[in-house]
DNA sequence: GCCGTTTTCGGCCCGACTGTTTTCAGTCG
């Protein structure tokens, strides 16, 4: 069986090679589109080939990727991939992890050399043959020979939390500046998103270059990449990317909604504009060449006729739609919270001062008048799964699927346990694969809570927490914490829970009674 | 290859930076 991640890769793999071979750029972006559609969707695509849905249906997907994509569902495997592999070397796609080689020049050299391999592309780097290639000068070659021993890192990603105390950090140090008025990261770090690639800072002041000067000299920066009169960027020592960016006062806002992304929101907003004879960049909104909006972001979104949208729901992912039918959610808040539901009974003390109305204990038996406390059990859902094993009181039992089993002993589970909660190791790239749909209808209906873990490395997608949430899943936020520290996770998991459009009703212990 | 309240053809987001030339292509985000 295919999972969708398998069908995206697929995709997105004959993108690669449609684009060293020159391809129109546009069909190759349709490709990475239906990609991305399947990587987003919380549907089982092989069920929905099966059940016979019209997959037409879906964005990005037309007639032929809809029949590309039922091939490779019935058959595993993508004939006109596979092609494309024997046609093209797995060495030029690897090329395109060279900073400074994109397909053009990767096609370029292939052309003229019929270099197969990083190794003979070093070569010939080295030894003055591809200086011959026009528009090949010294300067691009040494940072091919540069590129080819530090690949980019394919998709090395930080986990949000564990970027936090540095973003937060180099803000700190920008603001110490003279002159400069605002820092704001951007990018996919402001949007919340379990893990970031980079960081884009944005900054307002008085003289950029003189900032930029600074920036450089940050303690931590290893290696300076560019310095530009609008923009810098550095890597630090940990190998995460730095962006920063000089924004005017007036652009401000057109530049935070174009920093903040993501680029697929980005770019409904363009076509929106568009179409009401508009553009947007991120200087401002423009009408027939005057400037209309710009110094806000709530005033970009009120030009093209949107309300503010929330920087965690800019996935296209219909917030769009919602802002127009005036059905977007109101997030969750970090100040809901009123108790958390799975912690070590070592750390109530701290719960109480947190000024939480209840907890749930994994361990011991505690009783108190200052705090509600539940005991909890997990048990771990698997083949062997039979309640009439554990013999401890409880008031619920957590049931925790960690593997891939069948449908049916998680829905015979649920007779039992009052909480769900799936295993996910992000940075391992390790999730289930499970016929989610059925599975939270379910849940739904048995009233079966889905908990949502906030240890950084083991969010839920956000994908599923959305379904989970439209299918009338409650959830459950909790830090799972077994030391003072990781009681603030909860964090996390909010940030998770506000991408999956959770509001404070969605989620249980938002409220003062949980049950 | 997708898509359509002017379109079934002709568009498809847009600008900065770099390195190469000398007005621009390629790459990147």
């Amino acid at each position: 069986m295919v999972t969708n991640s398998e069908i995206a890769k697929m995709l997105s793999q004959t993108a690669d090679l449609l684009e060293i071979k020159g391809e129109n750029p546009f069909k190759i972006r349709a490709y990475r589109n239906a990609a991305r559609t399947i990587e987003n969707s919380s549907k089982d695509f092989n069920k929905l080939v099966k059940e016979g849905f019209d997959l037409t249906k879906l964005p990005g997907i037309g007639n032929d990727l809809s029949t590309y994509i039922k091939e490779i569902v019935t058959t595993g495997k993508f004939s006109k991939l596979e092609k494309l592999k024997k046609e093209i070397p797995q060495g030029l796609v690897d090329m395109l992890a060279i900073e400074g080689l994109g397909p053009k020049r990767i096609k370029q050299i292939y052309d003229a050399f019929h270099i197969t391999s990083l190794e003979d592309l070093k070569k010939y780097a080295e030894n003055g043959e591809l200086d011959k290639l026009p528009s090949f000068g010294p300067t691009l070659i040494q940072k091919i020979l540069k590129g080819v021993k530090q690949l980019k890192k394919a998709g090395i990603r930080f986990l949000w939390a564990d970027v936090e105390e540095i973003a937060e950090d180099i803000k700190e140090y920008l603001l110490k500046f003279p002159g400069v008025e605002i820092v704001k990261i951007a990018g996919s770090y402001r949007r919340r998103k379990e893990t970031v690639g980079d960081l884009d800072i944005l900054v307002v002041a008085e003289d950029y270059p003189k900032v930029s000067e600074y920036f450089i000299k940050y303690k931590r920066v290893k290696e300076v990449h560019s310095a530009g009169l609008t923009r810098s960027t550095v890597f630090l020592d940990n190998d995460l990317q730095i962006d920063l960016r000089a924004v005017s006062k007036e652009s401000y806002g057109a530049a935070l909604h174009y920093f903040t992304g993501s680029k697929a929101h980005n770019i409904e907003i363009r076509k929106m504009a568009i179409e009401m004879g508009m553009k947007v960049n991120e200087y401002g909104v423009y009408k027939e060449n005057k400037r209309i909006a710009g110094k806000s972001e709530d005033e970009v979104y009120k030009a093209v006729g949107l309300c503010y949208i929330e920087p965690e729901l800019r996935e296209n992912r219909g917030e769009i739609e919602a802002c127009l039918n005036n059905s977007l959610p109101d997030l969750i808040n970090l100040g809901d919270i009123k108790g958390d539901l799975n912690i070590n009974a070592s750390l109530v003390d701290k719960a109480v001062k947190k000024g939480y109305k209840y907890v749930g204990i994994r361990d011991g038996e505690i009783k108190r008048d200052d705090i509600k406390i539940y005991k909890i059990i997990e048990t771990e859902i698997n083949k062997n799964f039979n309640i009439s094993d554990i013999n401890k009181k409880y008031d619920f039992l957590v049931g925790i699927v960690n593997e891939e089993i069948e449908t049916e002993i998680i829905l015979k589970a649920m007779e039992k346990v009052k909480f769900l909660r799936f295993f996910r190791d992000i940075k391992a790239k390790k999730e289930l694969n499970l016929d989610f749909e059925t599975i939270f209808s379910q849940m739904a209906k048995k009233n079966i809570i889905l908990e949502i873990p906030s240890t950084p490395n083991a969010l839920i997608s956000e994908v599923l927490i959305k379904s989970a949430i439209q299918k009338g899943v409650k959830l459950s936020i909790v830090s799972a914490a077994k030391t003072d520290k990781e009681l603030d996770f909860i964090k996390y998991g909010i940030n998770q829970v506000r991408r999956g459009w959770a509001e404070a009703k969605d989620v249980i212990n938002a409220r003062n009674n949980p049950f």
